[in-house]
DNA sequence: TATGAATGAGTCTTCATTCAT
DNA sequence: CATGAATGAAGACTCATTCAT
């Protein structure tokens, strides 16, 4: 009995995810679910009470990745320059992200791409604001420990550069079919370009 | 009585631009046009066939524009480097963009954030393809004219930067109450940034 | 055009009185007024906003007419003792009355019995308190004007006959195939229930 | 277990009571009843066989009181003018109702104001129906023994004294606040005026 | 050009009740 | 005695679009 629960549950958030992926949220009806899922209309509401729910339920593990995502930006371990020019330490945090892209590439084409109209039509544009909130504090940590670099940098384009984070996650899920060598040769590219990039901005060296 | 016509086309247009961008097009209905324009529901298909049509006259200047910008980006004069390193050719592009998006920002927004549901949902994704279909011919040609440099890169990785273009678009409208001064400040900032990655990255000097 | 649309305003509006009267309000459904009547159902909220709506366009005059009597009761010209014990003039209120009755027998059974779960459900409740009130003032007036009398009714038992008076409504809208003769005995009759009711608990004599 | 099944009953019946009352019968769902109590949805079936019969059960012992009292009605011992004109005969039947309203005062509320589209939504005018029924059987035997009164009181008429019989329960429930001192005097109130008024009617000396 | 009326399929959600276990 | 799952009909209301005038 049990089990059918957790079978009906499961079929209805898999049939319910695929849809919103293929048509978005709002285009994608109830009645749809059900006749795609094979579950009575009314039954679904057994399980979750509303059509915000469903969406929630698929999403939700995604937000907290996202959210923790958010926690670690500003906590690496031993402030420091690294978090902008070392390979090494942004290679780390590129793979993080693969792997939230690995496991979650189809809640990332959803909430993305697809969400509009639902309760979480917003949540990237606040999570940039969120993002951006870190990045100017750090900023200012680092203006106090590294005084000869040019951290001066404005908040907006602190923004536009967590905003190039969200866009690295939907290129990356967007193209799920990535080998193991490709996502290899694309973090070489990302990382050296990135590292450059801040390098001069800040004139390191 | 042609004056009149092009009066109400021109009233329904606005209308529906500020709807659209305070509701989203879906969330709009023809029946809120038509309270707020004033002009009669079913007199609204006198001058457009359909909602979509509506949104389609309001975002066709965007839309030149940015079919227009495609175009440029593979006809740089003479094909050189100067595209990814020199600073003046990248202050010169972004010029472009700020003169875009001041004379459209509303209808950035409008067709990079609120157009879900329309036939213009895809627009985006399409045309960062289109832009990386040409960054890679790009990149071809690079390879035969500077054979010294590293030109290897990856399809993926250009259409990460495609896609960080407009994100930038994307970004600067958003952000509409940018001063002068700020906007010479960002516009270094990236400059800066770009110019520095892309080096590193091709290996230039 | 004009013809037809206050025709289908009026066939809706009877439509809806029928079909409230013979269910109650809630059990009557937008569907089920729209098959009765042969408009269509979205067509029907052209004419009326909301099912609330149509109720409170059936009722309106009923409601004017309510709220002009509780006016009425408190201004009787000459401030007296004729409210109660003037077989004459309690005869003319109840003629007034069985005027509203003759006229909206129909909207009388609507709201005094068939109004449940409308926002209506109150308004007889909320009558009876405000004329209530009424009483109450009338009755320190006439402390003052009959000090020999028994003014020193509770409030309760003043509310009871408010109450009493919403029952006779009721009861002759209930009974709409009275007879002149019948109705003009069955004024006798209350006339003079009242009265020596009255008079006896005023002391009056 | 017999005894978990009564508390069960008890239960759901006075979650059901107070429900009811609070929102009518109608705007209470089953599942509500079944959350409120802690009591499975499907398990209340077990106990009662339908939403109306859990509101049958309620109502049921106010039901079988109405009931009694109206087969007292017809049969006040020796059948006299009592019923209409003695002070101590009156006050006696109205004790008896204050002593009902006091038992039932909720279930009075529930059935005399909430259970619209119930099966009850009728019963009070049925029961009025056959009040006045045996009022008129009443008034006829009056006419053989007492040919000096006027017995000749229209069907109508009685009614109309039927239902403000109702009424005095109805609003006594209502204001279950009252004090006993309250309650006296309301009572010598209304019986004064009840025996004025039919003294009067019926040309008691 | 302009209007008000009309359409029909669609929206999400709730209900009392029943079934299998 | 108790449970969770399931059902099917119904609820009010909205939509983009078309028709007749």
């Amino acid at each position: 009995m049990q089990v059918v629960k957790d079978n009906t549950r499961k079929l209805l958030l898999n049939t319910a995810r695929k849809a919103f992926l293929q048509k978005g949220y709002k285009a994608v009806s109830m009645r749809e679910i059900s006749k795609l899922s094979g579950i009575g209309l009314s039954n679904i509401y057994n399980y979750f009470s509303s059509k915000d729910e469903l969406l929630t339920v698929v999403l939700r593990p995604l937000l907290n990745e996202m959210d923790r995502m958010l926690e670690r930006h500003n906590k690496p371990g031993g402030l420091s320059l690294d978090i902008f020019t070392s390979e090494d330490y942004i290679r780390g945090s590129l793979n993080e992200i693969m792997r939230i892209v690995t496991n979650y590439h189809q809640e990332i084409k959803l909430l993305f791409l697809y969400s509009q109209s639902s309760m979480y039509q917003d949540y990237l544009e606040k999570w940039i604001d969120r993002c951006t909130e870190k990045s100017v504090e750090y900023m200012d940590e680092m203006k106090r420990l590294h005084p000869e670099l040019n951290t001066d940098i404005s908040r907006f384009f602190l923004r536009y550069t967590s905003s190039c984070w969200i866009d690295m996650m939907k290129e990356t899920a967007l193209h799920e079919e990535l080998s193991h060598e490709e996502t290899e040769r694309f973090l070489n590219e990302y990382v050296r370009y990135v590292t450059g990039g801040w390098k001069k901005l800040m004139n390191v060296e």
